[in-house]
DNA sequence: AGAATCATGTAAGGGGTTACATGATTCG
DNA sequence: CGAATCATGTAACCCCTTACATGATTCT
C-alpha cells in the first residue's frame, strides 16, 4: 500500500476499453462514451469525474499519458494501454459480474465492449453470467421456502429478487438468441 | 438554510417508522431493525450510522430526544416523532418511488411499514405504484422502438429495463393478491 | 473468567457530486 | 458579437464505511 494503491471500483475499468484499439485524448474518449450507441446512456459521468478517473488509472499503472502541446489550446494528454493495464480490461471484460445490483451498470458496459472484441467474446460472457444468475435464483428461492410460514416480508423480499434475476436469465437469453448483425432485420 | 436543513436521503425516514407508535431509544430501535423479520435483511445499517442518522433526523426536527439515565449504563436516547415527523413519516409511506433503482431498497422498506399501518394503506401504496411501474415500461418500450435500427446495443439496454418493470409489476400484483394474513397458508 | 450484551458515539478516510476556473477557437 | 466547443482540471462538500472507544452487566 505504498502508492497509487487500493482497490478499484470495477466499473471505472470499463474507460480502459476505449483505448483497447490505439490512444485517444481524455476529451475524445469523453465523446465517444458519450456517443448515441455509446455507453453514456447506461453510466452518466461528469467531465470532472471523468478526468479524475483517468488520473487514477494512470496512476495504478493500467494507463500512461503523453502530452501533445498543440497551438492555443490546452495541450492533449494522449494515453493508451500499459501492459497491465491490457490484462486487467480483458480480464474485467470476460468475467461475469458477482452481484445482482452490478447488473444495470456494470454488466452492461461489459456487453459493449465484449461486443467489440467479437461474437466468442460476447458468447462466452453471456454463458459465464448466465451461470452466475441461475446461482442466485437458486439461492433466492431457497430462502423463499425458508422464510415462508412465519416471516411473510422477508418471503416477499426474496420473491422479488427471484423475479428480477429471472428476468436477467430471459433477457440474457434473448442476447445470446440474437445474431450479431442484428442491425438490419427487426 | 439556517442550520440542520438540506435535502434528506429519503431512505432515512424509514427509521422515523420505528416510532410511529410510541417512543423508544436509539438501540432498541436498532434491535428491532435487525429483528428476524425486519428491515436488516434488506438494508443493512451499520451502528455507527445508525446513530448517525438518527442524530441527523433530530436536527432535521423530525425527533425529539430526552435523555433517560440508569444506574451504570450509558443513559439511554429515548426518540419520538415530532408533529413535522409524523407528517414526513406518512408522506413518505403513503407515496410511490420515483425511479427504478430505488425500488430494491426504498419501496420494499415502504411497503413493511405500510403493512404496518393496515391493509388499506398497502393497497393504495401498491396501486400508486403500480402506476408509477407502467409509466417506466412505456418509456423503455418507446426507447425500444426508437433505438432498434441503428443502435443494437441501446436497443438491448432498454429492453433490459422493460424486463425488469416487467417483473417488479408481475410481483406487485402477487403482492396485491396476496391477503394480509397471509402467514397461516403457503 | 471470558464473551456477549447494553448503549452510546468519534475519527479517519474513500468515493462521488456540484460548482467553479481557464482561455483560445470556431460557429451562427 | 455572443454561444458553443475544445481541453483540461481544482476545490468544497456530502455520504458512507471502517475502525476504534467506553465501561458496566449479564450470560455461559
Amino acid at each position: 500500500m505504498v502508492n497509487g494503491e487500493g482497490a478499484f471500483p470495477s466499473l471505472a475499468l470499463a474507460l480502459l476499453g476505449l483505448v483497447r484499439d490505439g490512444a485517444r485524448h481524455g476529451y475524445a474518449m469523453y465523446r465517444e462514451w458519450n456517443e448515441p450507441n455509446g455507453l453514456g446512456a447506461v453510466w452518466r459521468i461528469k467531465q470532472s469525474r471523468w478526468y479524475a478517473l483517468l488520473a487514477r488509472l494512470e496512476a495504478s499503472g493500467y494507463l500512461t499519458s503523453t502530452v501533445q502541446p498543440q497551438g492555443g489550446r490546452p495541450p492533449r494528454k494522449v494515453f493508451r494501454l500499459t501492459p497491465a493495464g491490457r490484462d486487467a480490461y480483458l480480464q474485467w471484460v470476460r468475467s461475469p459480474v458477482e452481484h445482482g445490483r452490478q447488473f444495470r451498470l456494470e454488466f452492461l458496459a461489459k456487453l459493449h465492449f465484449a461486443r467489440q472484441e467479437g461474437p466468442g467474446v460476447v458468447a462466452d460472457l453471456i454463458d459465464r453470467q448466465r451461470a452466475v444468475c441461475r446461482g442466485w435464483l437458486e439461492e433466492q428461492q431457497a430462502h423463499m421456502a425458508e422464510a415462508s410460514p412465519e416471516q411473510p416480508f422477508l418471503y416477499l423480499v426474496h420473491r422479488y429478487r427471484a423475479g428480477q434475476v429471472a428476468a436477467m436469465l430471459d433477457w440474457l437469453d434473448a442476447c445470446a438468441g440474437m445474431p450479431d448483425r442484428y442491425a438490419a432485420s427487426v
